[in-house]
DNA sequence: TCATATACGGAACAATGTTCCGTTTAACAA
DNA sequence: TTGTTAAACGGAACATTGTTCCGTATATGA
């Protein structure tokens, strides 16, 4: 027994971190499916393993919607890095906002569960917002010192905007109502190249 | 057996009847204290009815939840005349103002459970606004040509405004928000007469 | 007062979140 | 490699709902 970087006692066993692992994408998959209000039964089933086991992780439902939510969230912003480094900053800049614009639409049933007034869920509009703003804001700032786009574009406000954007259209949840959203972001992303200016 | 004027078969049940008006009104209260997701067994307890009796009549949960929507919207509508009936045009306005603020403040959880995506109450905001588009109309334009209130309002434009004021001020749902709620709500109604003209 | 359609109450069933515990196994030392 | 053991596992069992069923009680009309 030796204690790892952080103090505590003991390292994770190698089946105990699996496990986590595939109840977090079995439940991502599920929650996408049929959405939160998925049994718990349901989601242990996809991942193979017993419902003890996923408790023992997540004590409460709500503790797995919660991690799900995260996991997705760090996703999305990680990617923003990643495409940050490999492409021009305005294709960046567009690509990750088509990113954001999945992220969005793939969340509707989580979105409603977190207004549901659960204080489980209080503290993940600041998870979202600290995580996503800054991507944005450094995205926005490197497209806009490249000349790719306009520079008095808050980054708060286009997440906001776009995320109504990609919500609203959500009718029939197939590819219908997801061009049409498509479009309305295109017009957004050329907005932002259009009105580019030198600093 | 005889028919009704509206052609159904037979009369009701003169304890059927009681009991549908205790369901609703136990239901009103519970709801106000436990939320809308109180179990139903709470509900039919406190109305002093079994649960099969609840289930004849609201064969879903949600056949009673939207019941007791709309029986308070009706009240609310019918008070506009009876306010409008028994004060002065200016007076009924501001008097029926708050009214619907309550309304408002103690339907928070019905609110979004509108909004929970469930088909059962997707004619409920029609329902809403159906009824309250009028009912304020009627005294905004009484008000209006009495001289007591201006007359380039719009009606849902009032209520989304006063909605948006007294569903956002109900943090520790007690008085210590309400209080902040009506200053509000008394500043938007007084704009409503300062700002009034003759037609 | 009687007959009967109607309504009633609550036990029973089904679905789901959560807990418990006997069994299995990964990790470590000899 | 093998033995020991703390950790993790699976799923049965329990608790809390929504919903259905049915034997019993009763309001109604004749």
């Amino acid at each position: 027994m030796q204690e790892d970087l952080t103090g505590t006692k003991k390292r994770i066993r190698a089946d105990a971190a699996r496990n986590e692992d595939a109840v977090l994408e079995a439940a991502k998959t599920v929650f996408a499916k049929s959405g939160v209000d998925a049994p718990v039964r349901e989601i242990a089933k996809a991942a193979g393993v017993g419902v003890g086991t996923l408790y023992r992780r997540f004590p409460k439902r709500s503790d797995l919607v919660v991690a799900v939510f995260k996991r997705e969230v760090d996703g999305c912003a990680t990617d923003a890095k990643t495409l940050a480094r490999d492409y021009p900053p305005g294709e960046a800049l567009s690509l990750w906002l088509r990113r954001y614009c999945q992220f969005i639409v793939t969340k509707k049933g989580l979105a409603s569960a977190l207004h549901s007034g659960d204080p489980a869920f209080d503290a993940l509009p600041d998870y979202f917002r600290s995580n996503f703003e800054p991507a944005l804001e450094n995205l926005l700032a490197a497209a806009a010192k490249a000349g790719e786009a306009r520079s008095d574009i808050d980054a708060y406000d286009l997440l906001r905007a776009i995320g109504n954007l990609a919500s609203a259209g959500r009718k029939s949840a197939d590819t219908e109502g997801m061009e049409h959203t498509y479009r309305m972001v295109d017009l957004m992303i050329d907005g932002l190249r259009f009105g580019k200016r030198a600093d």
